[in-house]
DNA sequence: TTGTAAGCGTTATCAT
DNA sequence: ATGATAACGCTTACAA
């Protein structure tokens, strides 16, 4: 493979004249330039890219991590809700960059960008449009956490929500219930929108009958929905779209004295860490929630290295995990 | 961030030493080790991803890279068809390969493995399960090229198929028709059956009534899918599963005296060489190929690299593309 | 404007 | 079983 050297050797210039051409860091006279550029050519030589990031490795990046206000309310509540799922994503990426030697600064998503970053990670369904476009004029490279935004071409992280929530409805399927609901958090969040699509296809294939309910997860007015369904038939499970939801409907449920699972089976998603010592236990959906924290900062890191990379949407494997709720 | 050097020093041994526990690649007495394993956990080592596919760059490793019986019939009937679309991605593979000092060498899906590999990636949808078990026993990694198989947690790179159709159809609704048919290849291809769901979401967004029919994209029998339509009326437009289809269903038209695009858009999908030079230039959903390949390609060599990397589905984001067709 | 050379953090080849 | 040390391919002071 050619390396820097050999253009260098090829165009009779230095290597580090090349990078200059490569990385427009510095003038080079017209004629040099001509002379490496097709050297580059001729020998189709791409920098590669772990020996650019090690040597790299001592310039100081920093980061902007965009939180939303939902998030705001979320971590206020306490540790439990919010720092369950993002305060671990967080957690990582800040480990992360520590040990790259990045400077990552939190901030909220509406907050004017008076600062100069390198990049930005974007967390949550917080990230209207709008609020991208701020951003995205600011020509530094961004990737978008546990967010989708359909159309616009951007970086992003998600977990793979729709075949864990196929896969965990289809258990449910298959251990022969065929009454099972749906509840759910804000369908803009793309997210709790593919669990959703997940749940629905699952149902649709077996040829049962679907029925979804929303709730506000930030009010949080599960005992309004819980209120409505035991009106009617008490279904045989519940799909909720996420742990915290289904801790949510359980409680609730025990008030009522509505046996879980004796009576009705619950799936959560996301596998917070709470979720393991609940009563009873959480059956759930794994998250990697750490990996994708790093994927995240990883993602980014690239492309703060190298400029011009074609943007991917990139979905984490979720895993499920039988407790005793479902 | 620690590196290497600190672990060593703190362990009171040579940075070797540590490499060889790092990686158990040679004896290396308990004792030792656990004082290596103290230090790094102590420090909280983890060894960069850089550094170490820069200082491994010296080794070939060795890539099956894993074809279909489909993709053979495809490419023999001449590089128009096969050939503009995972020829290209099988191109940027070898050229990358080659950058790095990597072997690949082409197989057939069916083939017993009797050589040894360092990963494999396979492509298409002739990918089954049992084929798939065949290459996860050889337990080195593998990428899935343009596939993936619910429930199986394999690395696997796509086009954003479900975007693009969504765009293109989207495109159709909102120039005023209503009348748009999708015909398609086989859904067992997970791109195929994506770009379908995208289609019936859009239709289904803008309340209109979606209508598909299948063929048979190896055999080609567009003229009796054709056949049937045109008994009917005559759709205003049509959104076809690839580029392919999409000339062929041109071409059949052509027959009938229907002219494209004046009385039946036609909008395909890839974006291959040929969509550009047709009669009319085809309106389609440009793939980015080489990047398919490219980041293919870097992703088998992570994991060659590096061990116990959490599986991703890495989707390639897509681009409409208006030329005269539709 | 251009060249020289010292890193960046690992692995791997020799020695010992 | 372990240690020294030369790569790996690029960037970036510092010199010229």
């Amino acid at each position: 493979m050619a390396t820097i050297d050999d253009v260098a050797k090829l165009a009779g210039v230095s290597t580090a004249t090349v990078s200059r051409v490569l990385n427009n860091t510095a003038n080079v006279s017209e004629e040099t330039r001509a002379k490496v550029l097709y050297a580059i050519e001729k020998l189709n030589f791409k920098p590669k890219f772990s020996a650019k990031a090690l040597a790299k490795s001592k310039k100081r990046f920093k980061i902007g991590l965009g939180l939303g206000k939902r998030m705001q309310l979320l971590r206020d509540e306490s540790d439990e809700l919010g720092g369950q799922f993002y305060g671990i994503i967080v957690r990582e990426i800040k480990a992360l960059a520590m040990m790259h030697g990045a400077i990552v600064k939190e901030l909220w998503l509406e907050d004017d960008l008076y600062e100069k970053f390198d990049g930005f990670i974007l967390v949550g369904l917080d990230v209207t449009r709008e609020i991208l476009k701020k951003f995205k004029d600011t020509e530094k490279p961004i990737v978008l956490l546990d967010h989708y935004i359909t159309g616009e071409e951007i970086d992003s992280v998600l977990s793979d929500n729709y075949n864990g929530a196929f896969c965990a409805v289809n258990y449910l399927i298959n251990k022969g219930y065929k009454d099972i609901i749906h509840i759910h958090g804000p369908l803009t969040s793309y997210s709790f929108k593919r669990r959703h699509d997940g749940y629905i296809d699952a149902m649709k294939n077996a040829k049962l009958k679907s029925q979804c309910y929303e709730y506000d997860d930030v009010k949080n007015n599960i005992d309004v929905v819980i209120q409505k369904i035991i009106k009617g038939k008490i279904p045989e499970a519940i799909f909720a779209s996420n742990d915290i939801t289904a801790m949510r409907i359980i409680s609730e449920l025990k008030k009522y004295k509505i046996g879980i699972p004796d009576k009705v089976k619950i799936i959560g998603f996301d596998d917070i860490p709470m979720a393991k010592k609940f009563n009873p236990p959480l059956t759930t959906v794994k998250v990697f929630k750490q990996e994708m924290g790093s994927i995240a900062f990883k993602r980014l890191y690239e492309l703060m290295l190298n400029e011009n990379i074609h943007p991917t949407r990139i979905s984490v494997y979720t895993k499920f995990i039988r407790r005793k709720s479902g």
